[in-house]
DNA sequence: TTGGCCTGTTGACACGTTTTAATACAGCCG
DNA sequence: CGGCTGTATTAAAACGTGTCAACAGGCCAA
């Protein structure tokens, strides 16, 4: 039943009659050994309990069977999409997926990679938290294979993104079609490409429209959740609400929808709002949000399958940047 | 720089000039060698990008320096709040998480805890899926902490919950009070224990005020997120829709909520809507939703303080059981 | 000077598995 | 009967680190 310490492969082996070699067959081709010692050898394992030990098996082999997926913000429900695209590519193929949290911090970015690096995990999956990919390089140089997420690359790593450039005008373009003058954008840091792009996309839509750049007051707050949103609608409240607000995501957003109602601003009659990556919450808002949907679970599961095609045939692989179109969504929060 | 294959503890040391094992004592216990030394071999390590094989270190040291975090759903928010209490333990400790989700399935749960056996984890912390511990105490006999998360242990094993039949208590008395006659009960499906138990406490709340159980309509769906919402409130306006309805989790109540508005009943004009977690995105739904909320950030934390306390002193360690209390907090849908 | 102690360092082995080359054996054909 | 092919199994050599007993050398007290 249960032993103690630690029930080895050779116990196996001396219990079924036959070598260690042969368990081990047993567990990784099955197809190479006679019906009748597998037999055996499945009793074995199962009268004893024995689970195979993933350090020794990993050490041996030079390889996990495991990929890390570095994310900014585990809270995020579009990262739990993504999560969600690459958990079910991934245990199709029975590797493992380890979940880390940057929190948008790069000093964690780099803890986590270190442990993946540790790890010795095949490949990662990541949105970088800056513009620093040297670190990135780095492992790829040591032959791990490296993606980026909602993240374009410049040529010598595969990505995976959607235009957030066209984001940013999409939903600009909507505002101001809608009537709007006076707009904000509310954002995270802008050492977050995200937001730079989307904030670039804002920018073409208002040149395009004809009015200066000017027209789109910034409102940088230091964290993409509702807490800033609330904060950034405090801030908006000081200075003026203008006709229309666009935010970096869809947290932000919730939050500034919150802190307005609580001061009494109307959605949309006094100020329309727009959003960014259509979670599912935010067809649900006290003021259902309008918002930029990107095929988030598309974003993980194409990741995915490019990483392990990269793992599987590291020399024929030549690298690969896709970049999805995102797509407006209006709701009542921009009527 | 990048070396490409696999530079190990010996290359630094030969670079240093030391032996592997003072190399090792670097890494491990710093304090132990000299501080001359200590400098050359961390910059042989800086020099030749060195990054210790983590599978090594485990196989050698008998356990890793991780442990395991199973839930039932990674979508939902509060395993989200409960992952990042347990992450700022484990990281002041330099340990790391291995975030696994059992989507409610006692078969993905089986093969989560079989991974993370195999990888030898120091602890599990995991929120089971269903009444069978039997795999969580053999885990425990093979020397793997377990502490069970929002989910309350008999006495062989450590837990941190909360007193769901309070909760529900709480819920059904609060919307009782409120005048309702007619109640439906929304929950995932009943192998779960936490929808048991608050059906429990719902139950206890009606025959406190000398109501009958029929009085109590339970609505049973296969998912506990909006979708079950949806599909819950679906059957209910086919059936006839109650004055009050309370939900299993938060999820379900903004699915209901959702459903309901698109077939033009009112909360909490029509039917008052209570959920449980008081998730984030509760206060700020369409309706502003009530809710039972539970200390979910001091669940993770505290469970996991009990855990790295049973794994350091694992004979000298006398299993605990904690609960907390519910709290009801009243907002917009049940007003 | 000798003996003892403390601090730093070393060398060799062990951890549990995978893998490869070698071995045993049966069956087949010439 | 001998050589050959193919299949099933084995023995032994890694993989890269941690540990621990042993050791070197400097210093102080006797």
């Amino acid at each position: 039943m249960s032993t103690l310490g630690t029930v080895g492969i050779k116990e196996v082996a001396q219990r079924a009659g036959v070598s260690p070699g042969t368990v081990s067959n047993v567990l990784n081709r099955p197809e190479r050994v006679a019906v009748a010692t597998r037999a055996r050898v499945q009793q074995a394992i199962r009268e004893l309990g024995f689970v195979r030990n993933g350090s020794a098996a990993t050490l041996r082999a030079g390889q996990s069977r495991a990929i890390g997926l570095v994310v900014l913000d585990v809270g995020n429900p579009f990262f739990v999409e993504v999560a969600r695209g690459v958990e079910d590519v991934v245990s199709d193929r029975d590797h493992a997926v380890i979940l880390c949290n940057s929190g948008e911090s790069p000093g964690r970015e780099a803890r986590n990679l270190r442990v993946l690096a540790e790890q010795r995990v095949r490949g990662v999956l990541i949105t970088p938290a800056d513009e620093d990919l040297s670190m990135l390089e780095g492992l790829r140089d040591r032959g791990v294979a490296v993606v980026l997420v909602d993240h374009p690359a410049t040529g010598d790593l595969c990505s995976v993104s959607v235009d957030d450039v066209a984001g940013g005008d999409l939903a600009v373009t909507h505002l101001l079609d809608r009537g709007a003058e006076r707009l904000a954008y509310v954002t995270g840091p802008l050492g977050i490409r995200q937001c730079v792009e989307r904030r670039k996309g804002a920018r073409r839509a208002l040149r395009n429209a004809g009015l200066p750049a000017r027209a789109l007051e910034d409102v940088v707050v230091p964290e993409m959740n509702a807490g800033g949103g609330a904060l950034a609608a405090e801030k908006l409240l000081a200075g003026g609400v203008p006709d229309a607000i666009f935010c970096a995501n869809d947290l932000l957003a919730l939050g500034v929808l919150r802190a307005l109602a609580q001061a009494g601003v109307r959605v949309p009659d006094d100020v329309a709002l727009i959003g960014y990556d259509d979670i599912e919450f935010s067809s649900a808002a006290a003021v259902p949000l309008s918002s930029i949907r990107q095929p988030t679970y598309q974003l993980g599961k194409i990741a995915t399958e490019l990483l392990l095609e990269e793992c599987d045939d590291p020399s024929g692989h030549a690298h690969q940047q896709i970049m999805f179109q995102p797509e407006l969504v209006v709701r009542e929060s921009s009527r």
